[in-house]
DNA sequence: CCTCAACCACCAAAATTTTAGTTTTTATGA
DNA sequence: TCATAAAAACTAAAATTTTGGTGGTTGAGG
């Protein structure tokens, strides 16, 4: 369920056998990161391994906590990352968005009205023309255009784009919405939330 | 019964074996927190815990005796919260919702009539258009409609919105209900309780 | 030493909240 | 049933808080 209202589309397989059969005859369907429960009734998540890896689907796997076992064994065999439960949804988001740029099936590009941002290319273009930006208006697009008509607090932007050791004025964030908003003309997409933060609004 | 009417999807099981095959043979279910008495025919509440970890569910007990013994055991094998009998029906809406929001299972959106909170966007959607809501306002709605039919005192809503240190006048709140009433057409739909407070009805 | 992005501080402007005064409704008891 | 007091609703203005914009300072990297 969350997975789905970050904007992800998902498959969710509750059996191993299952989730192999589904593997195996996966016609034309592009899969581009698995979330592989350790414990799965029919063939549990290590068995599954192999065909992760020969239909070329990364995988993260959870797991509970300490079984420090599992971990090790997790990550040598193939997989990507490894999350312990109970994990922070956006924790999960974050290494997922980690994983799928570096196996190179991240989105490519997001457009927002007249303005296309290429990820792979680091640019921003306004109708047509490029729009140079300082590389933390960069980031703080790329973080509220990635999650759409979501509404993030001055707090949240601080912990992911400068850091979660961040000891700076919320402040700060203000001034580059402000030049975001004038660079882009975004004055009203970039929607201010009064005492919370800020929320880009585009309809798709 | 209250739970219900606050809003919440419930599952009731009054025995513990009941309880264990519905975990096992849980088809998709999402079950987003269990409330168990520790007393419970069958099987009791301590000797669940395992089915409910495997389960990924978290777990908050609930107990009759007000025994230390129980409290600590109960948080230590794995619970996240513990409530001793009686308690209010407020302050087990509220411990619900903060392990609810730790676990990342809180409801993204509530709906109330032809009204839709979504949480994530922080905005309010009436018959499909937009109402603009001042930061209180917003506070003041996701609480009430957080515990439908729930009675709230004025000094409940300060405590919480405004928080507990809070020094003005009481009839602040009716300021602010009144401007709730007005933008969403909620003047039946939250009901006055007179000398108390106020009640956000929806029968569902 | 120079350059530039980033941060902070300040003030003005906008938005929000509170208070206050008045009217309406509700509760109570004769 | 009616009168009366108390509580709540309504309205608008005052007070406060929050945000937007600008310019100066700082610090890292070349």
């Amino acid at each position: 369920m969350n997975l789905d209202a970050a904007g992800y589309e998902t498959l969710p397989v509750s059996d191993g056998i299952v989730a192999e059969r589904i593997l195996k005859d996966m016609e034309g369907q592009e899969i581009a990161l698995a979330l592989v429960d350790v414990m799965l009734p029919g063939k549990d998540g290590f068995e599954l391994m192999e065909d992760f890896q020969r239909a070329d689907i990364p995988v993260i796997y959870l797991t509970a906590k300490d079984d420090v076992a599992s971990k090790v064994y997790g990550l040598t065999s193939g997989a990507e990352d490894y999350i312990v439960k109970p994990f922070e949804v956006l924790e999960l988001l974050v290494r997922m968005e980690k994983v799928l740029q570096r196996t190179g099936r991240s989105r490519e590009k997001i457009q927002i009205r007249d303005v296309v941002i290429d990820l792979k290319q680091h640019s921003v273009v306004k109708g047509g023309v490029q729009v140079p930006l300082k590389p933390l208006e960069y980031e703080l697009l790329v973080t509220l255009a990635g999650s759409k008509n979501v509404a993030f607090s001055r707090e949240e932007l601080l912990n992911r784009i400068w850091g979660t050791d961040y000891m700076g004025e919320t402040r700060t964030v203000d001034v580059h919405i402000g030049q975001l908003r004038k660079k882009l003309d975004f004055h009203d997409v970039i929607r201010t939330i009064s005492k919370k933060g800020y929320r880009l609004e585009d309809l798709d």
